[in-house]
DNA sequence: TTAAGTGCAAAATCTTTGCAAATGT
DNA sequence: ACATTTGCAAAGATTTTGCACTTAA
Protein backbone atom coordinates (compact mmCIF):
# COMPACT_ATOMS: atom_id res chain seq x y z
CA UNK A 1 0.00 0.00 0.00
CA UNK A 2 1.37 3.58 -0.60
CA UNK A 3 2.54 5.58 1.81
CA UNK A 4 -0.12 8.00 1.44
CA UNK A 5 -3.09 6.04 1.63
CA UNK A 6 -1.37 4.99 5.38
CA UNK A 7 -1.61 8.38 5.86
CA UNK A 8 -4.87 9.06 4.83
CA UNK A 9 -6.33 6.01 7.04
CA UNK A 10 -3.83 7.14 9.91
CA UNK A 11 -5.79 10.75 9.75
CA UNK A 12 -9.29 9.09 9.62
CA UNK A 13 -8.62 6.58 11.95
CA UNK A 14 -8.24 9.65 14.57
CA UNK A 15 -10.83 11.60 13.21
CA UNK A 16 -8.92 14.18 11.90
CA UNK A 17 -9.10 16.17 8.30
CA UNK A 18 -6.79 14.89 5.89
CA UNK A 19 -5.41 18.53 4.44
CA UNK A 20 -1.90 19.23 3.02
CA UNK A 21 -0.17 20.52 5.66
CA UNK A 22 -0.55 16.96 7.80
CA UNK A 23 0.29 14.86 4.91
CA UNK A 24 3.71 17.02 4.25
CA UNK A 25 4.33 16.44 7.92
CA UNK A 26 3.90 12.40 7.85
CA UNK A 27 5.66 12.56 4.24
CA UNK A 28 8.96 14.54 5.80
CA UNK A 29 8.52 11.71 9.71
CA UNK A 30 8.37 8.56 6.93
CA UNK A 31 10.79 9.56 5.16
CA UNK A 32 13.02 9.69 8.22
CA UNK A 33 14.64 6.79 10.29
CA UNK A 34 15.26 9.32 12.90
CA UNK A 35 13.88 11.73 15.18
CA UNK A 36 13.55 14.96 13.89
CA UNK A 37 13.92 18.65 15.59
CA UNK A 38 11.10 21.19 15.23
CA UNK A 39 13.78 23.48 13.55
CA UNK A 40 14.83 20.85 11.52
CA UNK A 41 11.47 20.05 10.10
CA UNK A 42 10.75 23.47 9.63
CA UNK A 43 13.56 23.75 7.12
CA UNK A 44 12.73 20.17 5.70
CA UNK A 45 8.92 21.35 5.12
CA UNK A 46 10.04 24.76 3.44
CA UNK A 47 6.90 26.58 2.83
CA UNK A 48 4.23 23.94 2.78
CA UNK A 49 3.36 24.66 5.91
CA UNK A 50 3.13 27.79 8.23
CA UNK A 51 5.53 27.66 11.07
CA UNK A 52 2.28 28.25 13.49
CA UNK A 53 0.50 25.38 11.71
CA UNK A 54 3.45 22.68 12.26
CA UNK A 55 3.29 23.62 16.19
CA UNK A 56 0.04 22.50 15.73
CA UNK A 57 0.04 19.99 13.50
CA UNK A 58 2.76 18.37 16.41
CA UNK A 59 0.77 18.86 19.26
CA UNK A 60 -2.51 17.49 17.68
CA UNK A 61 -0.46 14.64 16.45
CA UNK A 62 1.05 13.83 19.68
CA UNK A 63 -2.09 14.02 21.57
CA UNK A 64 -3.65 11.30 19.25
CA UNK A 65 -0.44 8.66 19.73
CA UNK A 66 0.40 9.60 16.08
CA UNK A 67 4.03 10.69 16.63
CA UNK A 68 6.04 10.91 19.68
CA UNK A 69 8.30 13.55 21.39
CA UNK A 70 11.81 12.77 22.12
CA UNK A 71 13.56 15.55 24.34
CA UNK A 72 17.18 15.96 23.31
CA UNK A 73 19.58 16.60 25.44
CA UNK A 74 19.98 20.67 24.76
CA UNK A 75 16.42 20.52 25.90
CA UNK A 76 14.59 20.88 22.38
CA UNK A 77 11.67 18.81 21.06
CA UNK A 78 12.28 15.88 18.90
CA UNK A 79 9.50 14.21 17.18
CA UNK A 80 9.29 10.49 15.39
CA UNK A 81 6.23 8.38 14.15
CA UNK A 82 4.83 6.17 16.69
CA UNK A 83 5.07 2.55 16.28
CA UNK A 84 1.68 0.92 14.98
CA UNK A 85 2.08 0.12 19.20
CA UNK A 86 1.47 3.44 20.52
CA UNK A 87 -1.91 4.31 21.83
CA UNK A 88 -3.23 7.61 22.57
CA UNK A 89 -2.73 6.89 26.15
CA UNK A 90 0.42 4.53 26.31
CA UNK A 91 3.51 5.44 24.45
CA UNK A 92 5.47 2.52 23.52
CA UNK A 93 8.51 4.42 23.17
CA UNK A 94 10.76 2.40 26.11
CA UNK A 95 14.26 1.83 24.31
CA UNK A 96 17.66 4.04 24.06
CA UNK A 97 17.86 7.03 22.42
CA UNK A 98 21.06 8.64 21.41
CA UNK A 99 21.69 12.47 20.15
CA UNK A 100 24.24 13.37 18.51
CA UNK A 101 26.06 16.20 19.51
CA UNK A 102 27.14 17.11 16.21
CA UNK A 103 24.52 16.61 13.54
CA UNK A 104 22.05 16.57 16.67
CA UNK A 105 20.05 14.19 14.99
CA UNK A 106 18.56 11.58 17.48
CA UNK A 107 18.58 7.74 16.77
CA UNK A 108 16.32 5.08 18.37
CA UNK A 109 18.39 2.29 19.68
CA UNK A 110 15.70 -0.09 19.16
CA UNK A 111 17.80 -2.69 20.04
CA UNK A 112 18.81 -1.58 23.65
CA UNK A 113 16.04 -2.07 26.19
CA UNK A 114 15.57 0.23 29.18
CA UNK A 115 17.00 -2.15 31.99
CA UNK A 116 14.54 -2.25 34.91
CA UNK A 117 15.00 -0.24 37.63
CA UNK A 118 14.68 -0.51 41.66
CA UNK A 119 12.48 3.34 42.25
CA UNK A 120 12.07 4.20 46.24
CA UNK A 121 9.28 4.05 48.04
CA UNK A 122 5.88 6.78 47.57
CA UNK A 123 7.34 7.20 43.72
CA UNK A 124 5.01 6.36 40.59
CA UNK A 125 6.48 5.93 37.39
CA UNK A 126 4.92 6.69 34.35
CA UNK A 127 8.06 7.25 31.69
CA UNK A 128 11.86 6.20 31.46
CA UNK A 129 13.85 8.03 29.40
CA UNK A 130 17.16 7.49 28.69
CA UNK A 131 19.45 9.11 25.97
CA UNK A 132 22.79 9.22 25.40
CA UNK A 133 24.83 12.21 24.08
CA UNK A 134 27.67 11.67 21.64
CA UNK A 135 28.95 11.44 18.10
CA UNK A 136 27.32 9.29 15.73
CA UNK A 137 28.48 7.09 13.21
CA UNK A 138 28.28 9.06 10.49
CA UNK A 139 30.10 12.36 12.33
CA UNK A 140 32.42 9.91 13.64
CA UNK A 141 33.32 8.80 9.76
CA UNK A 142 33.38 12.62 8.48
CA UNK A 143 35.69 13.82 11.03
CA UNK B 1 33.07 25.19 58.59
CA UNK B 2 30.21 27.71 57.28
CA UNK B 3 28.61 27.33 54.10
CA UNK B 4 29.38 31.08 53.38
CA UNK B 5 33.24 30.42 53.63
CA UNK B 6 33.05 27.55 51.54
CA UNK B 7 31.19 29.02 48.75
CA UNK B 8 33.96 31.69 49.00
CA UNK B 9 36.30 29.09 48.41
CA UNK B 10 34.78 27.47 45.73
CA UNK B 11 34.62 30.80 43.91
CA UNK B 12 38.20 31.22 44.61
CA UNK B 13 39.58 27.86 43.21
CA UNK B 14 37.69 28.78 39.85
CA UNK B 15 39.04 32.38 39.64
CA UNK B 16 35.83 33.77 39.98
CA UNK B 17 35.23 36.99 41.72
CA UNK B 18 33.17 37.05 45.11
CA UNK B 19 30.11 38.76 44.26
CA UNK B 20 26.78 38.98 45.97
CA UNK B 21 24.69 37.67 42.99
CA UNK B 22 27.09 34.45 42.68
CA UNK B 23 27.07 33.90 46.80
CA UNK B 24 22.97 34.32 46.31
CA UNK B 25 23.03 31.53 44.00
CA UNK B 26 25.02 29.36 45.79
CA UNK B 27 23.14 29.83 48.49
CA UNK B 28 19.66 28.70 47.27
CA UNK B 29 21.28 25.60 45.50
CA UNK B 30 22.98 24.38 48.83
CA UNK B 31 19.50 24.72 50.67
CA UNK B 32 17.93 22.48 48.42
CA UNK B 33 18.66 18.81 47.66
CA UNK B 34 17.18 18.63 44.50
CA UNK B 35 17.56 20.02 41.13
CA UNK B 36 16.11 23.42 40.64
CA UNK B 37 14.57 24.93 37.41
CA UNK B 38 15.38 28.40 36.20
CA UNK B 39 12.13 30.00 36.39
CA UNK B 40 11.92 28.52 40.38
CA UNK B 41 15.40 29.90 40.87
CA UNK B 42 14.35 33.27 39.65
CA UNK B 43 11.42 33.45 42.03
CA UNK B 44 13.23 32.01 45.17
CA UNK B 45 16.09 34.79 44.76
CA UNK B 46 13.45 37.20 44.04
CA UNK B 47 15.44 40.58 43.45
CA UNK B 48 18.68 40.00 44.65
CA UNK B 49 19.83 38.93 41.30
CA UNK B 50 18.76 40.04 37.65
CA UNK B 51 17.62 38.04 35.62
CA UNK B 52 20.18 38.37 32.85
CA UNK B 53 22.63 38.08 35.64
CA UNK B 54 21.25 34.85 36.51
CA UNK B 55 21.94 33.27 33.26
CA UNK B 56 25.29 34.29 33.31
CA UNK B 57 25.85 32.91 36.27
CA UNK B 58 24.44 29.80 35.69
CA UNK B 59 26.39 29.26 32.27
CA UNK B 60 29.47 30.28 34.23
CA UNK B 61 29.40 27.73 36.83
CA UNK B 62 28.27 24.84 34.70
CA UNK B 63 31.60 25.71 32.37
CA UNK B 64 33.04 26.03 35.60
CA UNK B 65 32.04 22.84 36.76
CA UNK B 66 30.40 24.06 39.56
CA UNK B 67 26.84 23.17 39.19
CA UNK B 68 25.21 20.98 36.47
CA UNK B 69 22.54 20.91 34.30
CA UNK B 70 19.99 18.30 34.17
CA UNK B 71 16.78 18.28 31.35
CA UNK B 72 13.81 18.00 32.78
CA UNK B 73 11.23 15.66 30.86
CA UNK B 74 9.60 19.28 29.21
CA UNK B 75 12.75 20.76 28.02
CA UNK B 76 13.37 23.00 31.10
CA UNK B 77 16.80 23.68 32.47
CA UNK B 78 17.22 22.12 36.12
CA UNK B 79 20.56 22.93 38.16
CA UNK B 80 21.92 21.35 40.92
CA UNK B 81 25.72 21.90 42.65
CA UNK B 82 27.90 19.21 41.69
CA UNK B 83 29.31 16.66 44.21
CA UNK B 84 32.96 17.32 44.55
CA UNK B 85 33.58 14.98 42.62
CA UNK B 86 32.71 16.95 39.50
CA UNK B 87 35.84 18.83 37.28
CA UNK B 88 35.21 21.54 34.73
CA UNK B 89 36.06 18.49 31.94
CA UNK B 90 33.80 15.46 33.40
CA UNK B 91 30.75 15.86 35.37
CA UNK B 92 29.82 12.94 37.48
CA UNK B 93 26.70 13.33 36.94
CA UNK B 94 25.82 9.36 35.89
CA UNK B 95 22.83 8.55 38.28
CA UNK B 96 19.19 8.62 37.50
CA UNK B 97 16.97 11.67 38.20
CA UNK B 98 13.31 11.77 39.26
CA UNK B 99 10.85 14.56 37.37
CA UNK B 100 7.28 15.13 39.33
CA UNK B 101 5.02 16.04 36.52
CA UNK B 102 3.07 17.74 39.62
CA UNK B 103 5.75 19.88 41.43
CA UNK B 104 7.95 19.72 38.57
CA UNK B 105 11.32 18.84 40.54
CA UNK B 106 13.90 17.05 39.92
CA UNK B 107 15.43 14.57 42.38
CA UNK B 108 18.52 12.87 42.09
CA UNK B 109 18.59 9.10 42.91
CA UNK B 110 22.00 8.52 43.49
CA UNK B 111 21.56 5.16 45.04
CA UNK B 112 20.66 3.97 41.44
CA UNK B 113 23.53 3.73 38.99
CA UNK B 114 23.33 4.37 35.52
CA UNK B 115 23.51 0.58 34.07
CA UNK B 116 26.04 -0.40 31.45
CA UNK B 117 24.97 0.05 28.04
CA UNK B 118 26.05 -1.86 24.62
CA UNK B 119 26.43 1.41 21.87
CA UNK B 120 26.51 0.50 18.69
CA UNK B 121 29.68 0.36 16.70
CA UNK B 122 31.14 3.39 14.94
CA UNK B 123 28.95 5.78 17.99
CA UNK B 124 30.99 7.99 20.81
CA UNK B 125 29.39 8.15 24.06
CA UNK B 126 29.96 11.29 25.89
CA UNK B 127 27.03 11.56 28.59
CA UNK B 128 24.31 9.50 29.44
CA UNK B 129 21.16 11.19 31.05
CA UNK B 130 18.15 8.55 32.95
CA UNK B 131 15.23 10.79 33.59
CA UNK B 132 12.07 8.60 35.10
CA UNK B 133 8.93 11.12 34.75
CA UNK B 134 6.18 10.24 37.73
CA UNK B 135 4.53 11.58 40.84
CA UNK B 136 6.91 12.18 43.44
CA UNK B 137 6.91 10.90 47.18
CA UNK B 138 5.23 14.56 48.54
CA UNK B 139 2.80 14.72 45.60
CA UNK B 140 1.72 11.12 46.40
CA UNK B 141 0.87 11.87 50.11
CA UNK B 142 -1.28 15.12 49.15
CA UNK B 143 -2.55 13.69 46.19
C1' DT C 1 44.09 50.53 38.97
C1' DT C 2 41.89 47.52 36.05
C1' DA C 3 39.88 43.49 34.41
C1' DA C 4 35.74 41.08 35.66
C1' DG C 5 31.07 41.35 36.76
C1' DT C 6 26.53 43.63 36.97
C1' DG C 7 22.20 45.75 35.50
C1' DC C 8 19.44 47.97 32.34
C1' DA C 9 17.56 48.39 27.71
C1' DA C 10 16.92 46.40 23.58
C1' DA C 11 17.32 42.72 20.13
C1' DA C 12 16.66 38.11 18.74
C1' DT C 13 14.21 33.72 19.43
C1' DC C 14 10.81 30.72 20.42
C1' DT C 15 5.95 29.62 21.36
C1' DT C 16 1.12 30.74 21.98
C1' DT C 17 -3.29 33.10 21.02
C1' DG C 18 -7.10 35.49 18.34
C1' DC C 19 -9.58 35.73 14.43
C1' DA C 20 -11.07 35.95 9.58
C1' DA C 21 -10.69 33.23 5.49
C1' DA C 22 -10.25 28.71 3.42
C1' DT C 23 -11.17 23.80 3.25
C1' DG C 24 -12.57 18.95 4.03
C1' DT C 25 -16.57 16.07 4.84
C1' DA D 1 -23.69 23.90 5.29
C1' DC D 2 -20.71 23.68 9.04
C1' DA D 3 -17.27 22.50 12.08
C1' DT D 4 -12.34 22.03 11.52
C1' DT D 5 -8.15 23.75 10.01
C1' DT D 6 -5.20 27.14 8.21
C1' DG D 7 -2.38 31.43 7.86
C1' DC D 8 -1.45 35.85 9.18
C1' DA D 9 -0.63 39.25 12.68
C1' DA D 10 0.20 40.15 17.08
C1' DA D 11 1.03 39.03 21.95
C1' DG D 12 3.82 36.52 25.36
C1' DA D 13 7.69 34.18 26.92
C1' DT D 14 12.41 33.04 26.88
C1' DT D 15 17.18 33.82 26.00
C1' DT D 16 20.99 36.62 24.15
C1' DT D 17 23.67 40.83 23.19
C1' DG D 18 25.58 45.64 23.79
C1' DC D 19 27.27 48.88 26.66
C1' DA D 20 28.08 52.04 30.44
C1' DC D 21 28.53 51.73 35.41
C1' DT D 22 30.20 49.26 39.47
C1' DT D 23 33.09 46.43 42.18
C1' DA D 24 36.45 42.85 43.81
C1' DA D 25 41.22 42.09 44.03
Amino acid sequence: MPDIQIHNQLLAKHNLKITAPRLSVLAVLNSREMATSQPNLEQLLGKQIDRVTLYRTLATFEEKGIIHKVMGANGTSNYALCSTACTQHQHHDQHVHFNCTQCLNVYCLDKLEIPQLQIPDGFTTNKIDLMVSGVCNNCNLVG
